[in-house]
DNA sequence: GCGTCCAGGTCTACC
DNA sequence: GGTAGACCTGGACGC
């Protein structure tokens, strides 16, 4: 085994841990999360299919990577290494007008000096919009669930029982009965097949997303284009796309609303709609840390 | 252990 | 454009 230990250097407004702990995604395999120690790790692909594993944890402003493989982590390994942890953790992400927005607003000026609004995402589109289908109609325990027999029976095999995310074509080369069988998907399946389908033939260039700059209710259209990806989803991928005028509302979000602003009482998207409408194209991410306040003590060390 | 009910988004057919 | 029903799984619950 090679071993490297990388070092990067974030923006000051970067906060590692409130990154890591934006959502549910850290808790997804390939990701692995070590509460206690503050790590979090996962295993890479690279461009040229070599395996890493990898190990980050934040110290004195720095992100420091330990990295594992196989083969000779190269300059250029190394190069996309640092990469692809600085797209997952968001961190070439400029958000200052957010905070500009936010200060504006008495409820929201607890934001910005928490470092809070960068969302976890996966090194690749593929694999948010893969998770993402898995969250639809069904409990956490059962995203998770799907989530791992994915990675553990179609993901490629590492030293220490880890596997990494598979890609477009693993998915693409097993028949529908299968990922219902195995990775207990349900109904779900012909439409983690179809969209494995289209990518892997070329047919959607879904990584484009992250570098689109159509609007961003064209962008919306095309994620909704794939089958399994509503409303919900798609306006939470486009979260993770860096884009926050949609709100991607889901039962427990609505809750969380309920309670927050009408003692418990439920009111209609509409008018969740028009409570957030205000706060234009950042609305989305407003309303997601408005939800989730509670994970982020100002006290706590990022 | 078994059967029943329910929650959870999306799609499709129908009006 | 709005709505009803089907899709599938796991968990809770009663027996």
């Amino acid at each position: 085994m090679n071993r490297t230990r990388l070092t990067v250097s974030p923006s000051s407004n970067f906060r590692f841990w409130r990154t890591v702990y934006s959502h549910g995604w850290c808790s997804l395999p390939p990701f692995q999360v070590d509460k206690e120690n503050r790590i979090l790790s996962r295993l890479l692909e690279l461009k040229d299919g070599t395996l890493v594993h990898c190990s980050v944890r934040s110290s004195e402003s720095r992100l420091h990577v330990e990295a594992t493989s196989a083969r000779n982590l190269t300059a250029a390994r190394r190069g996309e290494i640092k990469s692809q942890w600085m797209d997952c953790l968001r961190m070439n992400e400029d958000l200052g007008g957010f905070y500009a927005e936010a200060r504006k607003h008495r409820q929201y000026r607890w934001i910005p000096p928490t470092g809070a609004g960068r969302m976890l995402r996966s090194p690749t589109v593929f694999e948010d919009l893969v998770k993402m289908m898995c969250t639809t109609n069904c409990s956490w325990s059962l995203t998770e669930a799907m989530v791992k027999n994915l990675t553990g029976i179609l993901g490629r095999t590492f030293t220490g029982g880890l596997s990494s995310f598979p890609t477009p074509a693993a998915i693409a080369g097993v028949p529908e009965s299968f990922i219902r069988k195995n990775i207990r998907a349900g109904y779900r399946s012909p439409y983690l097949l179809e969209l494995s389908e289209r990518v892997a033939g070329g047919k959607l260039d879904v990584e484009s997303w992250r570098r689109s700059s159509v609007p961003t209710v064209e962008l919306f259209n095309r994620v909704r284009s794939v089958k399994g990806l509503g409303e919900y989803a798609a306006g939470n991928i486009l979260k993770l796309l860096g884009r926050y005028d949609y709100l991607g509302l889901d039962s427990w979000v609505r809750g969380r609303y309920y309670e927050l602003h009408r003692k418990g009482r439920k009111v209609s998207d509409g008018t969740i709609a028009k409570h957030y409408a205000p706060y234009g194209s950042w609305r989305g991410l407003f309303l997601w840390l408005e939800m989730t306040r509670d994970w982020h003590d100002p006290a706590l060390p990022s």
